[in-house]
DNA sequence: CAATCGTATAAGTGATTGCTTATATATTCG
DNA sequence: CGAATATATAAGCAATCACTTATACGATTG
């Protein structure tokens, strides 16, 4: 798989509003079963598990079983592709975000 | 439109390989007319103009006109709900982006 | 004005997406 | 084992998407 690939996934992944929640409450709460995720949301089970599945396909989570649960975290390495193009491409936005290249590579 | 709406909307317009690429080429050229973008194009003038178009919409490029020519730049404002939203949860991804949200709470 | 060039819009189409309900696959408990 | 719980997969469907060809619009040129 291209890097490009890799962003694109990424993008699509996080494009969805539904999904983009899910992966959001994961970072909030630092771990949480699918079963949390599934309360509160607007959702079925079965939308969220297919959520939680894109999520892990784009590296953007990462799952630890324990029993009958499945406990989601976020992989933050998951967001390199977007952060890694964004960097590639700051000299261009620098006027705003202005250092953001350096600090990128300084974080490597 | 809400904060999340624009993420939303920046996210889909970026996810579209094709589109990308004529974001990135519009990045490298500074400033280009829609001929020159749709010239080393795999795909028609007017796929290229309905990119274009998601793109301002998203607010990601400006357009100005010169005669019959309309010529593309980007916008790096366009940017910003991207850069924000990285930026809002950089505390949970901070082991690898770390002090990117001091960076870009200075550079507002 | 007429022809031409640059760009946008219209209309149609196959593919993809996100959701649903129904069902299957674990895993635990009694 | 059998019932219950947690999660995943299957199948189907309406909506959206990215593209195409055909056409329209706008500006320049002769």
């Amino acid at each position: 798989m291209t890097s490009a690939m890799q962003l694109t996934n990424v993008l699509k992944t996080l494009a969805d509003p539904t999904r983009r929640a899910v992966f959001e409450r994961i970072i909030r709460e630092g771990e949480i079963a699918a079963t949390g995720l599934v309360q509160g949301s607007k959702v079925s089970q079965p939308a969220v598990s297919q959520h939680l599945r894109a999520l892990r396909d784009a590296g953007l989570v990462a799952e630890r079983r324990e029993g009958r649960h499945i406990h989601y975290r976020v992989a933050p390495k998951g967001l390199s592709p977007l952060i890694d193009w964004l960097g590639h491409y700051e000299t261009f936005w620098a006027e705003r975000f202005a250092n953001l290249e350096r600090l990128l590579k300084e974080s490597e």
